[in-house]
DNA sequence: GCCGTCACG
DNA sequence: ACGTACGTGACGGCT
């Protein structure tokens, strides 16, 4: 028999401080859990235990409080985020079949001990998990300590025997406990030996065994006065924190090992517990089954379905089933390209694989009619397909993932099986001829089921607006664009790298030559120790792993050795290779054209992302860099036209706090960054320097991200106590906006969410955190949210207006590209003007406020002419 | 798969 | 005493 005793509060605090905050959407923390399970099944996985006991503390006094009243005093309390989470992990691990262990009066490592002893005793394997070092007088005569601790960042446990503990300690288990008696623990309140540190407390355990020899021995064992004194001063002291420091091994707990063999437990409510705490990850590494908690947590259960899959021969057969009711499908995307469409009917699901004679006939019926309803998934897929076939998609009433998206803005993960999980809707088996479960049959099926919950939670939210207004039309222009790609000059790139990789070369010599040898550059580690033990450089800053070497840290060391500023050439010239020339060659397909794909369900915010390639980060802050910009141009008999908004995060946020000092300057249309600098600095417009102007600046950026002086001063150079009063002027001048960023807070707190203008919601859990730096980051982005998430509302608005004029116009010019404030369009030669005003004009119109939005734009041959 | 770094708004 | 502005994606190195 093996058991295997884990310390519960131990396990749990590593876990707790180990892993950031998470929570679920009903504001339950679930990182100790999360983590104190990850842990249990890493221990199950090294000792592969029969028996399991998880002992855990009893918040009553213990024995030790009776012998010291200091005992524990300064440790802190346990914080509630993991108090909350305690019992639920306490019942989940009674559901999986593992016994806890606790009795009032004793502590868990008591506990450990005494089922330790029992093991010692009874000949059984035995091993004790626990993340604290006292623990290790336990590891002899058989029983091995797994201790866990953090190394670098990263989670280890290392193995303790009384082998391992002589090595590193050169004492005994049992002398740990006197070492630790003499040394005191601040942490635990044992008072030790005054004057006696860890050093000293094993010298002298080392030499000489035991307090109880030290003491009968006092006056002839070799030992410096002044410790000699510090003894004979706190002789009860030290027995005191003997007896506090040794682990009882007679706590009243049952010592049969049979009663902690592991049980079947009650795997269906365990799987239900999973699913209520969103630890779907968890599911499976405990092999559970996600729809036994469905059924479990379901208040009425739902009918077992039988479906019947079928694979159409005839699209017209098909196409009179759609007509009959509304069409709830899932498209199987296989290749980006290969799109099989699966209908659920009542009890069967209709395979439209993309390989037959009649798909292309069938998608074009299918999509252009208008009267049959459409309720899907990922419909941006959908429109991009149709793109393909030259048809419109018509009729679209729902996305789900969109909804989803919209219901819970922080999830990573739309896949159905998850929303199946997250909604509470029963995923119906389904067994192919072969026996395999065919999930995708099984998904379209429940395509309607979590339409109809999402849909009346869209309404609950006040999102069906935002939904059907904005992200449905905007989906398809998204689809539009993709399709539609951004020309590039492939030639112009490759010529573009090569020159880079000449001078990356020369400069890599030059840098070897400079250390004194051949290294990896790009390794953040081997140029640390380049930099900061070989060259001796004087090092600012550490990371995690090992010194920093970042561009911010590299600039304050330019004048100390002449290859920093080559270094950071290096790095400027080798990201420009790599990233940008090498990385876009690479995507660039065989129209010419990028063809960069966007993620409508991606940011916080409601901000959309770019990638493969992420066309939203080509370089234009240096003028290096804005060179890549010349690569991308208008198609042969065309041009580029490039309109942004000016200063829109800070024209919505002056709507928003309806601050009428900033309303007014942007409707006068004056210079924001000067006016902000007349009133911080209290000097006339005419006064203001090109220096004022742009440290104002910097505050305004500031403000819209939820400032603080010490990064504002970082940011622009100047004291905290300056970079304060820049700030403090700020807001005395806009009243409004002081005002607004704090009943912003206090709004979020009751909610529980910030929302947008058009009630985009971001939930907030981390504002209720006893955490100080998780509280206030979460009180930075319940400011920033509304700002950053209603400027992403009116691009996106604007967007569906410019794809719906140019269309009314009869226009050739298409959208192709949006980086946040701005929008490129390809237009023939001679449409360019046009649509240089009516894009202007959309993007000023998209939305009624009280502050006039600006934007501006140009015309160019390509991206760096036209911005 | 994570980290450090750096490109953008 | 702590760490320090919001939102992204891609790359190379490392484990």
């Amino acid at each position: 028999m093996k058991l295997l005793v884990i310390d519960g509060n131990s396990i749990a605090n590593r876990a707790f401080y180990g892993i950031k905050l998470l929570s679920t959407k009903n504001g339950d923390y679930t990182n100790a859990i999360y983590g104190f399970l990850n842990i249990l099944l890493k221990l199950s996985d090294l000792c592969n235990p029969d028996a399991v006991a998880v002992a855990f503390d009893v918040h009553a006094p213990t024995f030790r409080h009776k012998l010291y009243d200091g005992y524990k005093a300064g440790r802190h309390a346990m914080p509630d985020e993991l108090r909350q989470q305690m019992p639920v992990l306490k019942e989940i691990l009674n559901c999986l079949g593992y016994r806890t262990v606790e009795q009032e009066g004793w502590e868990a490592d008591d506990i450990l001990g005494t089922l330790a002893q029992s093991c010692r005793q009874n000949k059984h394997e035995c091993y004790i998990a626990t993340g604290d070092r006292d623990s290790l007088q336990l590891a002899h005569g058989g029983v091995k300590v797994l201790l866990a601790r953090t190394k670098m960042g990263q989670a280890v446990t290392d193995f303790y025997d009384e082998n391992a503990i002589y090595d590193e300690y050169k004492v005994t288990p049992a002398e740990l406990i006197q070492v630790k008696a003499l040394q005191g623990d601040s942490s635990d309140n044992i008072p030790g030996v005054a004057g006696v540190g860890a050093k000293t407390a094993l010298d002298l355990i080392q030499r000489f065994h035991s307090i109880d020899y030290i003491y009968e021995n006092i006056d002839t064992i070799d030992v410096k006065p002044g410790v000699k004194a510090k003894l004979s001063n706190d002789r009860e002291k030290a027995y005191l924190s003997l007896d506090l420091g040794t682990i009882r091994t007679n706590a009243p707990v049952s010592t049969d090992i049979e009663e902690y063999r592991i049980k079947p437990g009650d795997k269906q409510k365990a799987a239900a517990i999973f699913v209520r705490l969103e630890m779907f990850s968890l599911l499976p590494k405990f092999g559970l089954d996600p729809n036994s908690a469905v059924a479990e947590t379901t208040s009425q259960p739902q009918k077992k379905r039988e479906l019947t899959r079928l694979t159409c021969v005839d699209a017209d057969y098909l196409l009179s089933r759609l007509k009959e009711k509304d069409a709830y499908f899932y498209p199987d995307i296989n290749d980006a390209e290969i799109t099989d469409l699966y209908f659920s009917f009542d009890d069967e699901v209709i395979v439209m694989p993309a390989e037959t004679p009649e798909y292309s006939y069938f998608i074009r019926a299918f999509f252009k009619n208008k009267s049959i309803k459409k309720y899907s998934y990922n419909i941006k897929e959908l429109h991009r397909l149709a793109c393909r076939y030259d048809v419109e998609l018509e009729g679209v009433c729902a996305d789900i993932m969109l909804s989803a998206y919209l219901l819970r803005p922080s999830d990573t993960n739309y896949d159905i099986e998850h929303l199946c999980l997250e909604y509470n809707v029963q995923v119906p088996d389904f067994f192919n001829a072969l026996g395999e479960r065919d999930k995708t049959v099984a998904f379209a099926s429940v395509i309607k089921p979590l339409y109809e919950k999402m849909d009346a939670l869209i309404k609950e939210a006040d999102e069906a607006h935002l939904l059907n207004d904005i992200e449905l039309p905007l989906s398809k222009v998204l689809a539009k664009m993709e399709y539609i790609g951004f020309e590039v000059d492939k030639e112009g790139i490759e010529k573009f790298g090569k020159e880079l990789a000449v001078r990356i070369n020369d400069l890599t010599l030059s840098i070897y030559e400079s250390v004194g040898y051949e290294f990896n550059i790009n390794s953040p580690k081997q140029l640390g120790i380049a930099l900061f033990e070989d060259l001796k450089l004087p090092c600012k800053k550490k990371t995690k792993s090992g010194y920093s070497t970042k561009a911010e840290v590299l600039e304050e060391l330019v004048s100390e050795h002449p290859v920093i500023s080559r270094i950071m050439e290096y790095r400027t010239l080798t990201k420009l290779k790599s990233t940008y020339c090498d990385g876009l060659l690479k995507v660039i397909e065989p129209d010419g054209r990028i063809h960069t794909r966007f993620n409508q369900v991606e940011t916080r915010t409601g901000r959309i992302s770019s990638l493969e390639p992420n066309l939203q980060n080509i370089p234009i802050r240096t003028e290096l860099g804005r060179e890549m910009r010349k690569f991308f141009i208008a198609g042969k008999g065309k041009k580029l036209v490039d309109v942004d908004y000016s200063q829109i995060e800070l024209r919505v946020l002056s709507d928003l706090a309806d601050d009428k000092v900033m309303i007014n300057a942007f409707n006068n249309g004056d210079d924001i960054h000067s006016i902000t600098a007349s009133q911080v600095f209290n000097l006339p417009l005419e006064m203001v320097t090109p220096q004022m102007r742009s440290r104002a600046k910097a505050v305004n950026f500031g403000i819209v991200y939820g400032i603080g002086a010490f990064s504002l001063a970082k940011d622009i150079g100047v004291t905290n106590k300056e970079a304060k009063s820049y700030i403090d002027n700020y807001l005395a001048t806009y009243s409004g906006v002081n005002d607004y960023m704090r009943k912003m807070i206090d709004t979020a707190k009751e909610k529980g969410y910030s929302e947008t203008l058009f009630k985009r919601k971001r939930y907030l859990p981390e504002l209720a955190a006893s955490n100080r730096m998780l509280r206030a980051f979460g009180e930075r982005v319940a400011r920033n949210m509304p700002i950053q998430g209603t400027a992403a509302d009116i691009i996106k608005i604007a967007m569906i207006k410019v794809d719906n004029r140019l269309k009314k116009e009869n226009m050739k010019a298409r959208l192709i590209l949006q980086v946040h404030d701005e929008l490129i369009v390809e237009a023939p030669d001679e449409e360019a003007q046009k649509t240089l005003q009516i894009v202007t004009e959309e993007m000023e119109n998209a939305c009624k406020m009280k502050v006039v939005l600006c934007a501006d734009g140009k015309i160019g041959k390509n991206w760096y002419e036209a911005h």
